[in-house]
Formats: structure tokens, C-alpha cells, sequence
DNA sequence: GAGTGGTCTAGACCACATG
DNA sequence: ATGTGGTCTAGACCACTCG
């Protein structure tokens, strides 16, 4: 399973992460690209365009791929979602509470759902707690249809390694929304905040790789510890 | 200037916005599109990769290419970073104040710059009003030895406008950062916020096609106001 | 003019889904 | 067995940059 144009992504991620490709600096041209992995230039180029997704360089017609990562005034890191998804790349001491786990159904109103539907799922309340400090409650709702059953000691660990490596469930794609809003009184008393305290909801939806349903997401996390940055690309569409 | 893959890309996009191909049925195959089209393959791909980059699309082995475009369960839009971008996309009666206009410097703490750093620029500041309401404030640093001038008449229509149209000067990529602050003692005024209000800040880096810095912009938005939505598939680097 | 990235092609083989 | 998308190739022509 090693794609080609990955392993070239992946290699060159490493040489620029380890700077023997330095930031302001051009990468080797794609034909010696080309010829140095022994594959096509249009391989190469998905490589390429994989690191231009995710910010590692910029090209520039006529000149070549300039290399950023580590450019004096760019922001720190790319397309990350806040701390729960920092936690997997840095150590950061997480801890993970389970709140509560049960049986119910997905509420309608706060995925916009329509009024007649009932999808019953099995609900996870989860307190991440990153040094010392609660950082974010996760909201989860996972369709009984899809996973019967979930135990207490799969929800400690990760929903994800249990649904991709346990039950061989393939996520595919899903949408998320950023909102500012004032906390509510049990989140208020679980992230220890002051009254009149504004927390950031982020809800999304997922889908598995054939286009079924499988979980509906809020996250709810403490708003001045809340960060997200993203890396775009004047799109030409 | 028509690219093959934008033209079958926006094709594409017409068509599934206006339903001749219907979200829950699939695009004619990769084949039967490049002889629609009268293109190869490959091409046909690349205007399917941006209809799967923006969320148009689903695309499942050995299947095909799946319209989500307005499935029930998906969020609104995608893509989009707040009114600033909402305003092209709807009519929403906006209007733009030019609160201030002014050479200065870019401020370092804010932009995480070097101490020693500066960075002469034209500072401006806007508020966005829509449909009646103070929603966003706009400050932005040009850099003096990109833009030397910049006139109120610009800065009440279109910065990105003069820039493009009138110097020619292409945008490249940029940075942005998403984070809850609460608001200092003008921003609540111009907004008119009750105390203790917080807002959303999203502090953002400009860079033209060759690499020039261009462009420091911080915005300030009302955080009940404030929404970001977007459209993820599962990356499998 | 030589080198670069941007686009496009016509073919190939594979893994997967479906009947 | 057929059709689908996923990957890869070897070549072509273009627009751009730079000496």
C-alpha cells in the first residue's frame, strides 16, 4: 500500500522538517525530482501539490518550489483543529474523562436535523484535560445502526483507532462549524469558568467512506485557549 | 485564459447548484465525462478534484462520484471565512466605513515580529456593517514599498480590487488564525458591545505570487455573529 | 535560449463494486 | 466479466523567468 507520490510527499516533508531542504530556498526542479525517485514528473507533482496544500512550499512559474515551514512570518502550523487534534502530534499530558455514556437519540435541533427524524445513537460526554485543565467537553453521538455498541473502556481510549482498527470502518469525509457561544451552566461548572463566559462550539458531522452516516460532534472548548489556523491558496476558480 | 479542467469544473458546479445532476445520484463516469467533454481522463480528474476539495462531491472506488452539494445532512456552505467573504457570494446591503487611514508601521507583538523589525505600511481601519449592523472591523497594514498609496475612494471599495485591477499585482497565498479575545474598550464602541464582550480575531498574512509580503490584516468580528464552516476528507498521508 | 512550472494527452495496470 | 475510480507513465506544448 505505499503510493508513490505519498512516499515522495512524505520524503520531502522529512527533508524539509529536517532542513536539508532550508525555507527560502528552492527544491530540486520537478524533472530532477523526477529523476531522482525514478517515477513521472505528473507523480512528482501530486507530491508537490500535496506539500502546497498543507503549506510546506510555493511555487513560483518560471523559478521553481520555494520551501516556507519554517519562513520568519509564518504562523506556526497548519490546518490543525484545535487541542485535540495538537494532542496527537505534540505530548501534552491529555487526560480523558468519560462523563457519561448512554443510550438516546441524535437531538434534533442542534445539528438542524428535521423535527420527525429519530436516530438513535449511543451518546459519549467526554472531558479532555490538557496539564491540569479542562480544556474541552466532546459531545459525541455515534449511530446504533452503525456501531451497536460502544463500551466505557473504548471511549477512555478513541472512538477513531476503535471504529478504523476494531471494526475496520473506513471514515470518508465530514463538515464542521466554528461558532462563538456563551456557555452554559453545566459547562460552565465542568470547564470551571467565570460567569458570562463564551465558549467555542464545533459541530460537525461525519461520514464513512461509502457515504453512511456514522456521528454527529459537538466540541465544546474553552474560547481563549481555542486556536485555528489554516493555510490557503488564492484559488483561481 | 480558459483552463480545460476549470471550464469542465465550473460546468460541473452549474450544474450540480442547479440540480440537473442531484445530490444522492452520481456523475456520469470519469469516462463518459471526458467524452462529454472531449478531454482526457486526466484532465476530467482534475476538475473532480476540486469539486471534492470543496465539498460538491463524494467519490467512492469503484462507484463513482457521489453530489452532496444540498444533502440533508450537510452544513449550509463551505469554505467560507465569515460576512467578510459571505458579502461576494449574497447581497446583503454592506456597507464599509473607513475609520481610519494612516502611515505607520506594522505593530510587532501583534504579528509575532522581531523586536528590531520596521516594516513601514499604510494602516487601515473599516468597519462592515450589515444590514444595518456593526459586524467586523478590518485593520490592515500594506506595506509601503509594495502599495506606496493607497486613497480613501480605494479603501472605501475594494483593497484586493486595486491591487489585482489597477497594480496588477497577483495574490498568492497567505495565513490565517482563528482566536476568541476579549474586546479591548474601543473596539466594544465601535461595535457596540456590552462589557465584558468577547470577539473573534483572525489575524491574517498576505503574500503575492512571487513571494512578496504584501499585507498584514487583523479582523475583529462580533463572536455572536461569527461562524466558519468547513469541509474535511480524510487524509491518508 | 535554456530551464522552470502549468496544462493536457492517450494509454496502461490496479483494486474495488456489482451483477 | 464489466465498469468504476486510483495510480502511473512518457511524452507534448505553453508561459514564464533569467541570463
Amino acid at each position: 500500500m505505499a503510493k508513490k507520490h505519498e512516499m515522495i510527499y512524505r520524503d520531502l516533508v522529512r527533508k524539509i522538517t529536517h532542513q536539508l531542504y532550508q525555507s527560502g530556498t528552492f527544491l530540486p526542479s520537478e524533472n530532477e525530482l523526477a529523476a531522482l525517485y525514478g517515477a513521472s514528473r505528473e507523480t512528482v507533482r501530486k507530491a508537490l501539490g500535496s506539500l502546497l496544500e498543507n503549506g510546506f512550499i510555493h511555487k513560483i512559474k518560471g523559478k521553481g518550489s520555494l520551501v516556507l515551514g519554517l519562513d520568519k512570518y509564518a504562523f506556526p502550523i497548519s490546518g490543525l483543529t484545535s487541542y485535540r487534534e495538537l494532542d496527537s502530534l505534540f505530548d501534552m499530558h491529555t487526560d480523558t474523562q468519560v462523563l457519561q455514556l448512554a443510550q438516546t437519540t441524535v437531538p434534533q435541533t442542534l445539528f438542524h436535523l428535521e423535527a420527525d427524524e429519530e436516530l438513535p445513537a449511543t451518546y459519549i460526554q467526554r472531558l479532555r484535560i490538557v496539564n491540569g485543565e479542562p480544556l474541552v467537553i466532546d459531545n459525541d453521538y455515534v449511530l446504533t445502526n452503525v456501531v451497536p455498541h460502544i463500551s466505557k473502556g473504548v471511549a477512555q481510549d478513541s472512538l477513531y483507532r476503535y471504529f478504523e482498527e476494531t471494526l475496520n470502518l473506513e471514515i470518508g469525509y465530514g463538515s464542521k462549524e466554528f461558532t462563538v457561544v456563551p456557555a452554559t451552566e453545566g459547562q460552565r461548572q465542568i470547564l470551571k469558568l467565570p460567569p458570562n463566559s463564551s465558549v467555542v462550539s464545533v459541530k460537525g458531522i461525519t461520514h464513512l467512506q461509502d457515504n453512511t452516516l456514522l456521528q454527529f460532534t459537538e466540541s465544546i472548548h474553552r474560547a481563549d485557549k481555542f486556536k485555528f489556523i489554516e493555510h490557503a491558496r488564492r484559488k483561481m476558480l
